[in-house]
DNA sequence: TTTTAATCAGACAATTTTATCTGATTATAT
DNA sequence: ATATAATCAGATAAAATTGTCTGATTAAAA
């Protein structure tokens, strides 16, 4: 099961940190980013093309290509990808699945959700994947090591 | 979407707590919890079944049948919904989807996704269904004025 | 110019989740 | 006893998510 994000935005995010984590002006193919990330190869490339679509990254054709961050690391957030691949829906969504629930009609955990789903926002949204960089190189070393 | 939990979960909460919001040692059969809630009727009656195989619940058979708490809503919390339902799994895995997750081989949220993780296990497990109980009635009622 | 290695696009397949249907069983009330 | 109204159980269906396959296009390198 995943946590809160959908498996494609989970993927969408490790290969993003994996492409700031790395130089930037060089391209990483779908089947590098595969392999790093242990992700199966269509389906992280289905995602890169949507996150292409988007604008957050880029791609080059042919021989020796790849994909790239569009903007630089200290431009980008987590919160950016999520917002392309499963949308911000969920931070304005009833925890227990009630509809409209609002300061007018809350639901019984109304409040002390509304207080988490801020924390979790600003999990996402305050630091750049520029500071986020060694964290994610040395995480990244960990999953070629099985 | 859901925010974190699966429908089924979301409707579980819902329903168990319409069950204390009720009074004590009367039942309600699916059909009046399925209106009551708006969820559809062969749903919720599944979800109630799994329940009351869970314990948490208890049902009578035959006319005038339903369902009703096997336990004084004193004694429950959300999270006992959550543990019969999804499982607490997602209080243990990563938000980014990596494996192995861990202090030793921390993702670059982990510390801070921790925090918000522990606060969310809080939310779920310090109110029991009892304390509940007033705003569950305010929110029940809301629903009905559609 | 040809080979090679990459993205791209769309269809397809598998799995999981969500929802519905049908018939059997049970027990109350008439 | 019989009709009624409920749960129960299992099969089925629909929808969403996740994952795979195939062929076309593109561009670098031999």
């Amino acid at each position: 099961m995943t946590v809160i994000f959908s498996k494609k935005c989970e993927y969408g995010m490790q290969a993003v940190l994996y492409l700031a984590a790395n130089n930037k002006d060089t391209t990483k193919s779908s089947d590098q980013i595969s392999r790093a990330l242990k992700i199966p190869k269509e389906f992280i490339s289905k995602i890169l093309q949507s996150l292409r679509n988007s604008g957050l990254i880029f791609s080059t054709k042919g021989k020796s290509g790849g994909f790239g961050l569009a903007k630089d690391p200290s431009q980008i957030k987590l919160i950016d990808i999520v917002q392309a691949i499963d949308g911000l829906e969920m931070f304005n969504s009833c925890v227990l699945g009630f509809p409209e629930c609002s300061p007018d009609t809350p639901c019984p955990v109304h409040d002390s959700w509304g207080a988490l789903r801020t924390k979790a926002f600003e999990m996402l949204s305050t630091e750049t994947l520029d500071q986020l960089k060694d964290k994610t190189l040395t995480k990244i070393k960990t999953l070629q090591q099985e």
